[in-house]
DNA sequence: AGCACGCCGACT
DNA sequence: GTCGGCGTGCTC
């Protein structure tokens, strides 16, 4: 017998299957979809098993397969098959579509042999009548052990001492007993039924009615109208069917609060997959899953591809959300595979969100997607008030970061012992540091971004590569003591608002104060539980969350995300504005909103201080529409990445030259331009962007593409199929 | 990716 | 004479 395998690296020229005898003792063994170790040049890898067949015919020298890795891991199916999709759809090696989809303790390459953790207890070897004997003979601490024994049957090993017990062992008296435990553990709690409003029991009634189609359903719900009600009711209904269900979230400080409310309702039938857990965690989950024993999957992207079978629903929360995009190889698109999925199993997608992405709306207004429409917020609450506030104007006034309304505002929220979160998208202490002698500014020396002042570790960091270093007292070029700090971020937000309201006390959530395990948890409870008044934060804290004492959001400077250059700022602005104001007010008090810009005539703003997506949407869709943008049209994006500067731009021209040669007429390239980031982490980048209506023959080009610059080695491409940033 | 093989410069 | 530089090429 034979197998062929898959191999760890995944690199162009290895990105093909190889040949191997199956041993007879593995023959029985043996199963598509494993993870085995193999030799491979003089030395061992890793691979996958894709296929075993009993006749070879070619004169090449095979070699062995030297054993199985993993007894419990095998990819069934239907991920092989998803796995080969991944691959025609966004061009990466087979072998990176599979590593996606594992825990990384289960990853192809990953060396360690097991994660299982195992609870040790000592029983009583039955049936010897040397322990009565040994009772009889003996007293001490021994004779304890063995008596408590007769009494408990089983007890921890912890609660011996070791060496009684080793002794005990070698008497062959007692005996140690593994157990398989998993590191997550929750209980099922006894909730309230919640009822389902008028509203929502129509939506659920449109889904339920078509659970054995693969139909796809976008809820469009206000931000506080209670999908995730719906979603637990839907998923109720699922696994009375004996299906099971996949909840996609964007990201970890959403989760927590999900997976909570899910917890309680559904207890150890929920498995959770995201970044925030260690590997051995992960692993845990994934186990469960792939033994059929949860019937639930809560879970961040790469859950998408969790070894659920008999799946009955997906649903991924907040649609819209950038996280669901990968941005590295495989760069891939959760909906899609999603949606594959669902074929897959015939079961519906239902997709939520109150700002869906222009792509999902198009398509439910075509009726290509069911819409389905949450207006009232739960519990009678309605939306915030909106104040735009003209930053132009408080300039004169000097105020330059607290406009006299937010002031205001603040004061009395603070009063009448209401909560405040002040949303700016952007960390750190100051943001630009030049020298007002010489003109000098501080740049990243591998991503040519000015670096960013950390006030806690006064150092100076780039955003981008994560390189740091310790601020100087003078001008490194000029030796002057004429450093200035400029722009400002969540840091120094912090110190002034500290400064300004002494009495106030205040958290910040960035990613500066969140890297630490379970960080994200703790403060958003910390803030419920009303230990702060004030919270700062950047985007993370704009979605999802539900802090029912806080009336006033303000938003520091909504210009942040506006001001990017890509044709998706305004619809980023407008999710991000739109999330972070519906943080206000979610229960029976009316909250305020002061969004403070120095744009107050930009279309997307006020649409955002209207509370009106629809206009939005329309608006952004003839701004699309003029542009030759999503929704419609397509886009690939091409970088070409060099060390070398020069290298880069001549085969930037090279691929562009080649996509005009090749491509249809009807398809507009634009560049090659240099990209946003144009150097990161020491290397180039240069842009080429294809828009196109019909697909027609552009993914065979591409992929030639792809092949002719497999060989270069100075020059690589990153091709990147509907990409959400250019 | 890794590692061997292979062909040219400065050293015990 | 050898040690070692990193350029090509192969891995079932």
């Amino acid at each position: 017998m034979y197998a062929s395998c898959l191999i760890e690296y995944p690199i162009k020229t290895l990105d093909k299957t190889f040949t191997y005898i199956i041993p007879d003792y593995l023959i029985e063994k043996l199963k598509i979809g494993m993870k085995v170790l193999v030799p491979f040049g003089n030395r061992l890898v890793h691979g996958i098993v894709l296929k075993i067949f009993d006749t070879y015919s070619d004169s090449y020298e095979l070699k062995e397969i030297v054993r199985i890795e993993d007894e419990f891991l095998i990819l069934n199916q239907e991920l092989l098959d998803l796995g080969k999709f991944l691959k025609e759809t966004t061009l990466c090696n087979l072998i990176t579509s599979y590593q996606v989809m594992l825990p990384s303790a289960l990853k192809i390459k990953n060396q360690k042999r097991s994660f299982n953790k195992y609870i040790k207890y000592v029983t009583l070897n039955k049936d010897n009548e040397n322990i009565l004997k040994y009772l009889k003979t003996h007293k001490g601490k021994k004779r304890e052990i063995l008596e408590r024994l007769l009494e408990e049957e089983k007890v921890l090993k912890s609660q011996f001492d070791s060496t009684c017990i080793r002794e005990l062992e070698s008497l062959n008296l007692v005996k140690i007993t593994l157990e398989k435990v998993y590191r997550l553990n929750r209980e099922k709690k006894n909730v309230e039924e919640k009822i389902l409003t008028k509203e929502q029991a129509e939506v659920y009634k449109r889904i339920v009615n078509k659970l054995d189609t693969n139909d796809v359903f976008l809820i469009f719900g206000v931000t506080g109208s209670g999908k995730t009600l719906i979603y637990i009711n839907l998923i109720k209904k699922v696994i009375s069917l004996e299906k099971t269900a996949l909840l996609l979230v964007p990201e970890i400080s959403l989760t927590e609060q999900i997976v909570n409310i899910f917890y309680d309702y559904f207890g150890n039938d929920v498995a959770i997959l995201h970044s925030g857990l260690s590997n051995s965690e992960k692993y845990d989950e994934y186990v469960k899953i792939l033994r059929g024993e949860v019937k639930i999957v809560i879970g961040t992207r790469s859950a998408v591809f969790a070894p659920l079978e008999n799946i009955g629903i997906i649903i991924i929360d907040e649609e819209h959300s950038d996280t669901y995009k990968q941005e590295t190889s495989p760069r891939y698109h959760a909906l899609d595979v999603a949606k594959k999925r669902s074929q897959t199993h015939n079961c519906p997608l239902v997709l939520g969100s109150a700002t869906p992405s222009l792509e999902s709306m198009a398509r439910a207004l075509k009726g290509v997607y069911t819409l389905l429409v949450l207006k009232k917020r739960v519990n009678n609450g309605v939306l915030p008030t909106n104040i735009i506030v003209d930053m132009k104007e408080e300039l004169k006034k000097r105020n330059f970061i607290i406009s006299e309304e937010l002031d205001k505002s603040i004061r009395e929220k603070l009063n009448k012992k209401e909560q405040i979160i002040l949303l700016l998208n952007r960390r750190g202490y100051s943001t630009v540091i030049t020298c007002s002698n010489c003109g000098f500014t501080y740049k990243c020396p591998f991503c040519e971004i000015s670096l960013t002042y950390h006030k806690s570790s006064n150092t100076l960091r780039c955003h981008y590569c994560g390189y740091t270093k310790i601020k100087d007292d003078i001008c490194p070029k000029c030796g002057e003591a004429g450093l200035n700090y400029l722009g400002f971020g969540t840091e120094k937000l912090e110190n002034i608002i500290k400064e300004k309201y002494p009495l106030a006390s205040v958290i910040r959530m960035d990613s500066d104060t969140t890297s630490k395990k379970g960080a994200h948890e703790k403060i958003i409870s910390s803030f419920k539980r009303h230990e702060y008044d004030i919270l700062i934060g950047t985007q993370m804290i704009s979605k999802g969350l539900d802090f029912p004492n806080c009336t006033l959001v303000g938003i520091i400077n909504a210009d942040t995300t506006l001001n990017i250059p890509d044709f998706r700022s305004g619809e980023r602005t407008f999710a991000l504005l739109h999330q972070a104001s519906g943080r206000a007010g979610r229960s029976t008090q009316k909250g305020k909103v002061i969004i403070q810009t120095f744009n107050p005539d930009n279309k997307t703003i006020i649409n955002v201080s209207l509370n009106n997506y629809l206009k939005f949407y329309q608006e952004e869709m003839q701004i699309r529409k003029i542009l030759k943008y999503p929704p419609y049209y397509y886009l690939v994006n091409i970088k070409v990445c060099s060390k070398d500067y020069n290298n880069a731009s001549i085969n930037a021209l090279k691929v562009y030259n080649y996509l005009k040669a090749n491509l249809n007429k009807s398809c507009i390239i634009l560049g090659p331009s240099t990209a946003l980031n144009f150097k990161l982490k020491n290397i180039y980048h240069f842009n080429i962007t294809i828009k196109y209506r019909l697909e027609e023959n552009i993914k065979q080009v591409i992929k030639e593409l792809d092949n002719i610059f497999a060989l270069e080695k100075e020059v690589f491409l990153k091709i990147d199929f509907n990409p959400l940033q250019l």
